[in-house]
DNA sequence: TCGTGGATTTACCAAATGGTAAAATTTTTA
DNA sequence: TAAAAATTTTACCATTTGGTAAATCCACGA
């Protein structure tokens, strides 16, 4: 038979590659592919090393199934972007969405960080028919708001270069910042203060 | 005797240990110190990895002395942002170096990255002795110029976080940058452009 | 409740890797 | 040039690590 039915996956299947996959996301994230070990991942999803080759087909497998669900969830904000809304607000919206996600994903801004860093090794494919057909389009759209008048002549591609770069170093330079405000409590409030001014003065007319 | 003089290093020495640094340069900006192998460093200075050893304690110490030597580097284009001179082209000059710096020294760029990455396990006592200081005095350089008016009020630490995420954008994500601006021959002078747009916007009375 | 298939553990293994000892070679010095 | 010092190579070693085989355990439907 054709693997068409792969079988419905049991309660516990789907509980511990949950809990392996979010174990993995914390070793992954914080010492990248070839820093963490398998014994790492099982001490810390508290099941044994061959147990977790009993879920997954090995070190690798694990990392590319939590790069491509992590596709997902990066891409969201950017889609959220609506072309008929208003162009500041969309795009403040946009920075919003992202110092968010920094603040409440930082695991996997490193996740991915670390996988551009080296190269991309095993994401390239993703990010050239997940990401860019969406930042194509939506650089579109912007370029579409300029020439209607409605922002100043920016370049598009840049300024979404600018938005991820911006809101991704909190997560991403999490220890920097932190040594370097030292005793701040809320560091993503004042960035995000400071980002929405940042970008809006960028945006004005 | 104490080792107060270690004696000069002959000419070999300081030839192989530049060769071997350079070496590690490339290998560690591209696969992180984990992801690293003596193997490979010594292959990429063509020379035998016990002669490596002979130069370097371990590859540990190669790590370390990376590092020790790129925070110099690292620092030198905020120093060079002066008190006395104008506010608005003091700081379009640091954009402006930090963009060269990210466009000549993505190695370099990409090492410190990896390393904050990281949690910046052999770093930290760095950032706090050598990068904070002088954080602190540049963040009260620019509160001074907004007490007297020649800047807009904002948030000194958070500029120079956004000056450092945007230009550093162009080394650590170079792979990501690649694939969204496909056959761009020269992406640093289109970034650099922007870049200044957008912090000359900011910085304008 | 009993058997069966899925889940887990125990006991391993081969390759990779950081590192060392000592011989051999080259360079420098007397 | 010959001895001494510095450099380089050869041959290893111990540990770590990704992965496997097979025995054992356990949940669940007949």
């Amino acid at each position: 038979m054709p693997d068409g039915a792969p079988k419905k996956p049991s309660r516990i299947q789907l509980r511990n590659r949950r809990t392996i996959l979010d174990a993995a996301l914390e070793v992954f994230s914080r010492h990248g592919y070839r820093g963490s070990t398998l014994d790492q991942i099982a001490g810390s999803a508290g099941l044994s090393k061959p147990n977790i080759l009993y879920y997954f087909d090995g070190k690798e497998d694990i990392h590319v199934t939590l790069l491509n669900q992590l596709m997902e969830t990066w891409l969201d904000p950017l889609r959220a972007m609506n072309a008929a809304g208003d162009p500041q607000a969309e795009i403040l919206a946009y920075v919003q969405r992202k110092v968010d996600m920094a603040r409440d994903l930082p695991r996997e801004s490193r996740l991915f960080a670390g996988e551009i860093l080296q190269g991309a090794p095993r994401m390239r494919p993703d990010l050239e028919t997940g990401l860019r057909p969406l930042f194509d389009e939506k650089c579109n759209v912007i370029q579409g708001w300029i020439d209607a008048g409605r922002l100043p002549p920016l370049d598009p591609q840049h300024l979404i270069f600018s938005i991820w770069a911006t809101t991704q170093h909190y997560a991403d330079f999490e220890v920097q910042v932190n040594v370097l405000l030292p005793g701040e409590q809320d560091p993503h409030a004042r960035a995000s203060a400071h980002l929405q001014t940042m970008f809006g003065k960028l945006l004005a007319l």
